[in-house]
DNA sequence: TATTGTTTAGGTGCAG
DNA sequence: CTGCACCTAAACAATA
């Protein structure tokens, strides 16, 4: 039995990896984004397990938030004085777990050159700042970003799992019950619409309020056991995998929009890529390739990525 | 100056 | 064995 005090279940290592750990603090976020600071402030309060050692762990999650194409920038507003951006869940990671599960991902998330360019740059809050009124009707579909308009009835609202199971470590599992309406409400970047002062019809700005009721009490509960699978249903079932948004039977995926050959070094939004406003599922998908590291590297191969998908 | 962000490099463990 | 996911360290640069 834990002592109260040191050592007790909740200090051990959560199951998680810094990436899922970052997913749920900005998903548990009433914006979906975070400012660096409040990321760790969210890891932790909630695993005690985190309380030390700060140095080593912050490195290491600050190198999965450049790293990782999951992740995306968001700059401030001026009116939002601070130090650093916030940082939001890509549009298209939501199935990026096995399961829909924190445990494990699925795969490695990846975007496209031209994707990369547009979401991780400000080249996409360019496109929000200069050209939201150049096309009235294309908000609210750049607003749906996180939900992805075509993708509805897939993963975010029903249950990706065949069998109706649901990963008890499902994100909205763990975060709570409102996180189905969160996802149903087109978010992250709805919320990044709000942000930065874009109109938001107020049921796509819906607010989650639940504050990780039940992370508290897994990590307590843990235990010794390694990975606790809770035996029911406290956890509503539900699951933010996408699976099979993009996926075809044979395992392929499907590139989605034509993308620039040539790399495009110099900043700036890519042509072809203001297809935005078409909805980022063809923006941003999953059927991308190439790392983050990989492209600034000029490492990979320079051609169209539908070329790399075989 | 401390924080934030990027990048490189090396390591472990696991699955195919 | 190879590739992948993940972890850690560290060297920077940028910036509030």
């Amino acid at each position: 039995m834990p002592r109260p005090g040191k050592n007790s279940y909740s200090d051990q290592k959560p199951p998680y990896s810094y990436i899922s750990l970052t997913a749920m603090a900005i998903q548990n976020s009433t914006e979906k984004m975070l400012p660096l600071s409040d990321i760790y402030k969210f890891i932790m309060d909630r695993f005690p397990y985190y309380r030390e050692n700060t140095q080593r762990w912050q490195n290491s999650l600050r190198h999965n938030l450049s790293f990782n194409d999951c992740f995306i920038k968001i700059p401030r507003r001026p009116d939002q004085p601070g130090k650093g951006s916030f940082w939001a869940l890509h549009p298209d990671c939501g199935d990026m777990f096995e399961n829909g599960s924190f445990l494990r991902r699925r795969k490695r998330f990846k975007v496209l050159r031209a994707e990369h360019m547009a979401c991780k740059s400000s080249p996409m809050m360019h496109y929000f700042h200069h050209h939201h009124h150049h096309h009235p009707g294309s908000k609210l579909q750049a607003s749906s970003m996180g939900r992805l308009p075509h993708f509805q009835g897939y993963g975010g609202i029903t249950c990706a799992q065949p069998g109706g199971f649901k990963h008890p470590f499902a994100i909205e599992n763990i975060i709570g019950r409102d996180y189905k309406g969160v996802m149903a409400s087109g978010l992250p970047l709805t919320s990044v619409m709000h942000h930065l002062g874009y109109p938001v019809p107020p049921q796509l700005s819906s607010v989650v309020n639940s504050m990780w009721p039940h992370v508290g009490m897994l990590s307590e509960s843990m235990g010794g056991v390694p990975v606790p699978v809770p035996a029911s249903s406290e956890y509503a079932p539900f699951s933010v995998s996408a699976k099979g948004l993009y996926h075809n039977a044979s395992g392929q995926t499907l590139p989605a929009v034509p993308v620039p050959i040539k790399p495009t070094p110099s900043l700036g939004p890519v042509p072809g890529l203001t297809g935005l406003q078409t909805g980022p599922a063809q923006l941003c998908s999953p059927a991308s390739v190439m790392e983050k590291s990989d492209l600034l590297e000029g490492k990979g191969n320079p051609l169209h990525p539908a070329l790399l998908l075989s």
